[in-house]
DNA sequence: GTTAAACAGGACTATTTTAACCCTATTATC
DNA sequence: GATAATAGGGTTAAAATAGTCCTGTTTAAC
């Protein structure tokens, strides 16, 4: 529970690798799986979601791979989070009011929103440009 | 993703449901399905776990049922996610690292944990007493 | 212009986790 | 002793996640 997906911290992975490598370097879901070590095909989703955000660019063909579509700085942990696996919902109701059996009298509902927010905020403080400076550092 | 379970939903309701009926007032299982219109059994299951953890306490036999096991303002909502989760964690590594294919080159595992932090601080910064005035109020 | 290396993405399968259920104790009241 | 409750182990069912497969498209190199 309360747990990030496999994709997103594959995603996070590719993202920093990236990084290290600069913006001009295009670099293959291979080189990446490889050197990471897990699956290519799997690997590549994530990848996709993320240049549907804006957050890698592609180049298709055969020099093709990626890179990353904004600056560090301005790419923060809660964008990839979004861009991976949508909007986050803490709880059912936030994702269809019928998954909550007592959604006209629950109590928590504020409260979850709130949570929910602050957990947000807390994903958007760190960009991967102060990633980086841990890493290194 | 990021998303609570239901057992600690449930739990959650329950806690807040046994602090508006009072200390004194025992409740059965059975009462509080009905009223929030879950599973009997399974909300017993987290009735179980937050009696291990002295959230609630139980009174057993023909007129048993739960009460509060501390005053709401001695019980966080950290205090009810651990005594029905367990202790979180973000990343698989932290569970074993045997799950992470790159534990030795991880990079985040710093971040990560300092993420977990904070929202454990988050979580810890709510009492029940405190989301009773929001409900109430 | 054909080949090959890469991304794009839909559809499917497998695995894992979560939720729910069943059944048998045990406890205590009447 | 009957009954109404908690305690909890074990099993099944459902849902979410992770991973695979396959086919198409793009483009560099030959």
């Amino acid at each position: 529970m309360l747990q990030v997906s496999r994709k997103f911290e594959y995603g996070l992975h590719a993202v920093t690798y990236l990084a290290t490598k600069g913006l001009g370097r295009v670099v293959t879901v291979k080189e990446m799986a490889d050197e990471m070590g897990f699956s290519q095909e799997f690997l590549s989703k994530a990848m996709q979601s993320l240049k549907r955000a804006g957050i890698a660019a592609s180049v298709q063909g055969v020099k093709g791979g990626y890179t990353l579509g904004k600056s560090t700085d301005n790419i923060t942990v809660a964008d990839i989070a979004l861009a991976i696996e949508g909007k986050p919902h803490l709880v059912r109701c936030g994702v269809k009011a019928d998954r909550c059996e007592i959604f006209s009298s629950c109590h928590h509902r504020g409260y979850m929103n709130t949570l929910q927010h602050k957990i947000q905020v807390l994903l958007a403080a760190t960009t991967v440009h102060s990633l980086l400076k841990e890493i290194v550092g």
